[in-house]
DNA sequence: CGAACAATTGAATCCTTTCAAAGGGAGTGG
DNA sequence: CCACTCCCTTTGAAAGGATTCAATTGTTCG
């Protein structure tokens, strides 16, 4: 399985309390008490962890049709609006009767092939997975949009974004990709692509050994 | 909350069956249909992730007292022993009327703090981490032994062997610790390690945001 | 005692970061 | 409507940290 966003998704009941944001607007903080989870009906959610020594790390992106928010006790993490948001929240309650255990464990496959970027993966195969994965995500490859800033983008490939935007600029230059302003992308050469983002076998991520 | 591996510890039942592992043994291979979970009696087993790229990825370590396998549908992760290890294996029933839920709710705050190690930390900081674990894990600063090679260490902490043996080197000559072989040091100025390892203040992990 | 393997150490290389500065839009005020 | 400012992005050049290549040392086990 190739790196991607967490993304959970988790069939619609009765909407609970709709929730509007403004771009950098916050949903709760980490250290907050869980009162209830979350799924995105429009725009783009950052998943922030703040350090005291200073740093941030973006563990996620949630988009359309995600879900976030699932733990119970403590927040973990900071939930900012990186676009104007429109968000439905739900009690815990509602979550047990749709799968019980199951998202954790989706949640923690996902966590796995993230280790996996940032432990096993140059900056180009990472800036590289992260744009294929915008790309799915929306189903296009052409007029792609990037909402979040390179600083957002850096923080969560663990790059700086002199780094990001040095590679996208290759990527570019290389053709795999245009650009067209900052915020916006086309894919135009997918396998390519993907080569650049180790991912040109669906196989070589978690290897599959041969039982005896 | 600083870096550790998991340490998942499930209150013991009756003792299903008994497993005993040479060096390097397999417990079971990624891939595999998962059929009960292990408690480590003694001993250090190690999780892997072997990628069709040829490289390998030590996920956890497992010592005395922690759990594995407690995921139900398929192995994510190949076990090996590291040491001659024992273990008991028992069926997933018996997880659940233990801990529903909070298992993998512990594995993935383990696992957000290894991710802020791969993310944010030096080579440096990274090993005097790995040895400080390994200290407070054993409850002993003195003759703590390092079961596992060089190679395990770096394939764990996403490093070289060269880079995880000079690094050692250079915490010795710094006076911070002190090997008695390669397999075997004390912790000599464990404030010092402790800075080293980027957590001399408690709270240097995930920060807390004041409530509003 | 020698073979085989693990660990250590040195030197050069490479990739990312850091430091520094220029380019480019969006919004504001004259 | 244009000039100016601010901020994000891009790009250049130098520095740094870990890897790679290469070789030595050390340890275990026949």
């Amino acid at each position: 399985m190739a790196y991607q966003p967490s993304a959970v998704r988790i069939p619609l009941c009765h909407p609970s309390l709709l929730v509007h944001l403004r771009p950098e607007g916050t949903i709760y903080r980490q250290g907050d008490a869980a009162n209830g989870w979350y799924e995105v009906r429009r725009g783009v959610v950052r998943a922030c962890r703040y350090f005291a020594s200073g740093d941030r790390h973006l563990t996620t992106f949630f988009y359309a049709g995600d879900v976030f928010g699932i733990e119970r006790e403590v927040r973990e993490e900071t939930m900012e609006a990186v676009t104007a948001v429109e968000l439905v929240r739900r009690d815990h309650a509602d979550i047990d009767k749709g799968s019980p255990n199951g998202n954790l464990e989706a949640v923690l496959r996902t966590m796995r092939g993230y280790v996996h970027l940032l432990g096993h993966r140059t900056a180009e195969q990472r800036v590289a997975a992260f744009l294929l994965t915008l790309s799915l995500r929306l189903g296009t490859s052409t007029g792609v949009p990037v909402p979040m800033s390179r600083t957002d983008i850096a923080d969560h490939l663990r790059l700086t974004m002199h780094t990001v935007s040095r590679t996208i600029s290759l990527l570019c230059s290389r053709k795999l990709i245009a650009m067209s302003g900052p915020q916006t992308f086309s894919v135009l050469d997918l396998k390519a692509l993907r080569r650049a983002a180790g991912q040109e076998h669906p196989w070589d991520e978690p290897f599959q050994n041969e039982h005896h």
